[in-house]
Parts: structure tokens; C-alpha cells; sequence
DNA sequence: TCTGGGGTCCTTAGTCCA
DNA sequence: TCTGTGGACTAAGGACCC
């Protein structure tokens, strides 16, 4: 069941705390390695084509920063530790410290495995100030796992994501300097704290926005908020105009959401070399789609739309979708889909990228039986390839379609890959 | 220079239908 | 019967986030 709770809209109180963990996948990897401690230590990127998931900071240090391509970070600094991700392993401690940050409230949103946003109103008057609360979760978070994390409090939740980055450790010319840990925006300081950054600084904003901005004059926070709405609608759209508009006013009515149901479930991969060939595609796309429709049935969903995503090797993307007559969660489903879209493109140039998803979201138990299609035994037979995977591994079993000549079944496309479809326990959320 | 993987949300355009 | 309109839905792509 994923029933939405949600808390209260902000009142005015500071009472909304931001949990981001630090360096978060590259701190688990050095509690595990403890000879680690203090080198640059990069998390993801180990293959030619890959990207930076995570940077410790002595890494930063020299200029390594997440999302940052791997063969660039390894000419920065050809000494430092490149690791594969282990991304179910981050997964378990993320549930650890999900679960120390309900002991102090229920409200809790989780937006990935090292944030989250903490409504503490309540919990507030039973155990403490916020900031005593951010401070009480730090310590609780560094007994318990030896890692430490940074924590923003603020009145809204988007002040107090804001806050967390002055709470977190820096790059500083001489090296890493230790953060506060907490920083706290008190009630009416809002603005103050707000309007002298940089519009980059707010959620939303990226490459092309911060350009479209720059553009009109608009560099900080406050120049924004200093332009009237509908200028800012004119040029941006009605939902990022108004959005960015009443953010940079310091204006955020969002509630904490907890329990919020994924809107949509896909696995893409990017493959060591272009792939030319339908029949090594089709492959690809049935692992993928398989994959895909797992993930549905742990979770209780069934999808109405399959999209297809294809990059070719001049980075060109596209995505093509089918929406079905009836939602469904099965393999055989999913796959034809998928197979289907990806016969009506031509993959002669050369496919970089592959990724099957699934959209339109509904639980399972909401699903209207259909009486027409008689797909009992493959959804028997699904059940039992989804326990056999439970028992013995992702890689144990899988649709003989999914066999590319060259590689069996498994398709370990970067040896180091251990994220994706085959890795033991998908991302759920 | 080289650009992962898993997501969310928004915009635009086309189609269908009342 | 024809035309216009607006909403719902679908498809595709873009921007953004971690």
C-alpha cells in the first residue's frame, strides 16, 4: 500500500529539517575499506563511458565533482581510489538511517538514499528545538553508522534544503574544511539568508533556466524576486514562472510527503561500444523490459504506458510509447511492448544508450481483471521466475530472448557495472 | 572534453469527442 | 448538418534533480 501521508503546510514555525548525508556513497565505501580513510576515494565511472556518482572530499580537492565524466575525473587525479558503485549495499544503510530519522517524527520524505526532509513541529514540542533535534540526529546517525551527515533547518522545506548547504563540509584552498553541521534560519531571516545568492541556488533553476535569467538581468535570488510574476511567467512558462516567483519570496507551502507512489519505473544502460544490430537491441530491450516488469510486481504496480528511449552515438535522444489497453505487470507484456516500438526504429547509425520504462502507475490491487486474456499461467510462470530470482540471484534466471550470442545470459556490460537491471536489488525509490 | 542511471514535472502538439 | 470550442488523453521532448 502506498497510501500518501502528509504533514502540515508550513505555519511559520522552524520547524523543517533537511537531512543530507556527506560524500554519501563514497563515506560507506571508505567505513568498509577503513585504509581509505583520508584519500580521494571516487564512487562510480570505473568504465570509459561512465560518470562520477560520488566524490569523497579529498577527491574534491581536486576538482572531482558527481556527474563529472569518469575519464575526466581520472586525468584530474590518476591517484585516487576509483570504486563500482554497490548500490544495493547503499541501499541497506540508506534504510538504517531512514528508519533513525522516524524514531524522531513520522513525517519523513525521503528524496533519495542520502536526503531527506523532516517535518519536526510536532515532534518539536515533545523533544526539543529543531536544531536540538538536527543536532540529536547527527549524533544518533554518526553512533550508529560512522558516518556523518549535514542537517538544514528553516521554516519551508526547500530554506531549509538551502540551509544544509552552509551546514556541510567545504573545499577550501588549503583543503577540506569541516562545516558547522547544523545551520539554522531563524524566523524572519528568511530573506535575508535568501536574496543574496545566486539563482542557481534554487530548485529548478539549471543551465538553461540560470541562461534564460541572465539574460533578462536576473543573477541572484533577489533580483528574482524583485521581477514581477508575469514577467517571469512570460518567459519561463506559467508553472516554473510562478514557482520560481513565489520561491525567491520565500514562499513554499509544500507539506512533507511520506510514503509518495513512484509515478514511473525504468532501467536504461549505456553500452561499452554503439550497438548496430536489431537482433543484439532486441536483446537488450527484452533484459531491460524484464527487468521492468520485476520491479512492477515487487512493487504491487501495474503500468499503462511502456516507453522506449533510444541515445545514438551522436548523443541524439529520442523516446517512442505505447499506451495499452489494460495496465499490466507481466514480462511477456512489457517486453512485446518494448520490442515492438524498438522494430519501428532504424538502429543502423548505432545505439549508445537503451532504456525501457513503464508510466501511468496504478496499484495492482486497483487494477480492473480483465476476463479476455487468459494469461493466467505466463502470470504463474512470472511468479515463479520472480521467487526463483528471490532465492538465488537476478542473474539465475531470465527470457531466453535476452541471450545476446556473445555474452549468455547475464549481460555485465561494463564488468564493473553493478548498478542496473542485473545488480541483486534495484533501486526502489 | 565528454557527457550514467533513475527519477519528476512541464510544455507543446495532435487527436478524439461531446 | 456543419462549424467551433474546450477538455481529456496521448506522445514526444526538454529541463532539472540526486
Amino acid at each position: 500500500m502506498t497510501a500518501e501521508l502528509k504533514g502540515r503546510p508550513p505555519d511559520g514555525t522552524v520547524g523543517f529539517l533537511h537531512v543530507d548525508m556527506d560524500a554519501f556513497y563514497a563515506a560507506v565505501e571508505v567505513r568498509r575499506r577503513p585504509e581509505l580513510r583520508g584519500k580521494p576515494v571516487v564512487v562510480g565511472g570505473t568504465g570509459n563511458r561512465g560518470v562520477v556518482a560520488a566524490a569523497s572530499y579529498e577527491a574534491r580537492v581536486f576538482g572531482i565533482h558527481s556527474a563529472m565524466p569518469s575519464v575526466r575525473a581520472r586525468r584530474l587525479c590518476p591517484h585516487a581510489v576509483f570504486l563500482p558503485g554497490d548500490h544495493s549495499h547503499y541501499g541497506e544503510v540508506s534504510g538504517r538511517v531512514m528508519s533513525t530519522l522516524t524514531d524522531v517524527t513520522p513525517l519523513v520524505e525521503p528524496l533519495s538514499l542520502d536526503e531527506a526532509f523532516l517535518d519536526v513541529r510536532g515532534a518539536a514540542r515533545l523533544l526539543g528545538t529543531a536544531s536540538e533535534l538536527a543536532g540529536r540526529i547527527r549524533g544518533r546517525i554518526l553512533d550508529q553508522e560512522q558516518l556523518t551527515c549535514s542537517v538544514g533547518v528553516a521554516s519551508t522545506k526547500f530554506m531549509a534544503k538551502l540551509a544544509t548547504e552552509r551546514a556541510k563540509p567545504r573545499v577550501g584552498p588549503s583543503g577540506v574544511v569541516r562545516g558547522p553541521g547544523v545551520h539554522v534560519v531563524e524566523a524572519g531571516t528568511e530573506l535575508d539568508f535568501l536574496h543574496p545568492l545566486p539563482v542557481t541556488a534554487l530548485f529548478g533553476v539549471g543551465p538553461a533556466t540560470s541562461r534564460r535569467l541572465r539574460r533578462l538581468g536576473v543573477e541572484t535570488v533577489g533580483d528574482l524576486a524583485s521581477m514581477p510574476e508575469a514577467s517571469l511567467v512570460a518567459a519561463l512558462g506559467t508553472a516554473a514562472g510562478s514557482q520560481l516567483h513565489r520561491l525567491a519570496n520565500g514562499i513554499d507551502d509544500r507539506p512533507v510527503v511520506v510514503d509518495r507512489m513512484p509515478r514511473s519505473i525504468s532501467h536504461e544502460e549505456t553500452f561499452p561500444r554503439d550497438l548496430h544490430t536489431a537482433s543484439e537491441l532486441q536483446a537488450e530491450a527484452t533484459r531491460l523490459g524484464d527487468a521492468v516488469s520485476r520491479r512492477l510486481r515487487a512493487s504491487s504496480l501495474v503500468a499503462r504506458t511502456i516507453v522506449l528511449k533510444v541515445r545514438f552515438g551522436d548523443f541524439k535522444t529520442i523516446t517512442r510509447s505505447v499506451t495499452l489497453p489494460d495496465p499490466t505487470d507481466s514480462a511477456r507484456e512489457v517486453v512485446a511492448a518494448a520490442r515492438d516500438l524498438l522494430a519501428a526504429i532504424d538502429v543502423t547509425p548505432g545505439v549508445r544508450l537503451l532504456g525501457v520504462g513503464a508510466s501511468g502507475l496504478v496499484e495492482t490491487s486497483a487494477q480492473q481483471l480483465s476476463f479476455t486474456d487468459g494469461t493466467e499461467t505466463h502470470d504463474a510462470a512470472e511468479q515463479v521466475t520472480d521467487q526463483i530470482r528471490d532465492r538465488f540471484g537476478a542473474s539465475s534466471i531470465g527470457p531466453a530472448a535476452a541471450i545476446r550470442g556473445d555474452r549468455g545470459l547475464r549481460s555485465p556490460l561494463d564488468p564493473d557495472q553493478r548498478w542496473g537491471p542485473d545488480a541483486e536489488d534495484p533501486q526502489s525509490g
